[in-house]
DNA sequence: ACCTGAACACCGTTCAAGT
DNA sequence: ACCTGAACACCGTTCAAGT
């Protein structure tokens, strides 16, 4: 067999969706989202823009599908992870999410731009209700606590790229905020001005989830 | 006195700083943010384009300055509220956050986007970094808490706000997400559904804020 | 069937020139 | 001082026409 349904009938195409979306996401992380352009990927194909059209109806589909890539494995390898401790399964989840978005440049503006139905997101979705439902809380509780730690998750690591980005592009935040604090009336944003300022995203991430984790154990 | 500083020579100005504020506010709820653009936003102030670079070097600082404007009273709202419980006064500062981004439309958007050091942020940020202190929470947890909070609230009111968008623009999710669970192999999902496709935001809003304060008040 | 070429209807931003 | 006019260097998307 030479492909999959039809014989091949003349010259082999050029592009293909999973081709398309690997260099979307190569584009990504060199260029950046907002660097992505349909003409930048059509040139980075040697193709014309339009012909990019044939395999993704709008560019919204096309970031759809990036999404919905960057959450490939995410369950899996939570799933090796945590043992038979739901908080800790739950934990596991949590990080393999964030680390999936941090993995790529702006990943968790994509994420947050789109909405993919697709098997990855859907498998984390089942995933995480499932570590829920089977630590024996009720189902919409499990179902709610799934948007909340999603919720979170891409919260946090929107500010957490956003603020890597801004550091690395020379704008210095931290003299900035120092100076507006120290001007101003802010007597207790002074006093956490060290915690603030701090880069330490993954300590901020584990005390969030501490939190949250924490608050549902509670309520079980 | 005419005005504030020089004498007023020449015609008065067709622009300021505040209309333009206003008027692209309001653009904002009757167009949406992708429709918000500065040649629109120029037309509707009966000037060109290029004269809004007068008073906003950039459209990003345009954004800017909406997102602070959307803050403006926030933290003075929820000061009223709660008496003397610090957890009263936290959730009554993440609700009034969440209200003042539903309060526009793509709120959350705009907000996510940009990074004030305005006084209303800054105000909302010392007010919660207060609160959490006066509790007697050390300084470095209270600063700490505060993205907690806020990363929650934004990242959940993106949610919202898409969902609500999606909802009234006929893009029919519900169905959609129905077929595709019944599916495929996501059974703790097709029990969850009823809680996952529930379009109660304030519930949901307030099971993750009742994590994270229930989490601080195992953590005090 | 797959892609090109060219167009349509836009963008953000800059800046000389007018008043 | 404040704004216009016009340009620069782009966008996403469509679609007849070629191969």
């Amino acid at each position: 067999m030479s492909s999959s349904s039809s014989p091949a009938r003349g010259r082999p195409p050029r592009l293909d969706r999973a081709r398309t979306l690997r260099t979307a996401l190569d584009l990504l992380d060199r260029s950046g989202l907002d660097a992505l352009t349909m003409r930048r990927l059509a040139d980075a194909m040697d193709v014309q823009a339009g012909a990019l059209y044939r395999y993704f109806a709008t560019k919204q589909d096309l970031l759809t599908a990036m999404a919905e890539r960057m959450m490939d494995g995410v369950a899996d390898a939570a799933a090796d992870a945590g043992g038979d401790d739901w908080s800790e399964r739950l934990a596991a989840l949590a990080r393999a999410m964030r680390t999936a978005l941090l993995a790529r440049r702006d990943g968790a503006r994509v994420f947050a731009g789109t909405h993919s139905t697709g098997a990855n997101i859907l498998g984390f979705a089942d995933t995480v209700v499932g570590v829920m439902r089977a630590a024996g809380f009720p189902d919409d509780d499990a179902a709610r606590a799934l948007y909340t730690v999603a919720n979170f998750t891409v919260g946090h690591t929107l500010e957490e790229q956003a603020a890597l980005q801004e550091e690395s592009s020379g704008t210095a935040d931290p003299g900035v905020l120092a100076d507006t604090v120290a001007t101003g009336p802010y007597p207790n944003l002074e006093a956490g001005l060290p915690a603030l300022t701090s880069t330490d995203f993954t300590q901020l991430f584990e005390f969030g989830l501490g939190l949250l984790i924490e608050g549902l154990r509670a309520r079980r």
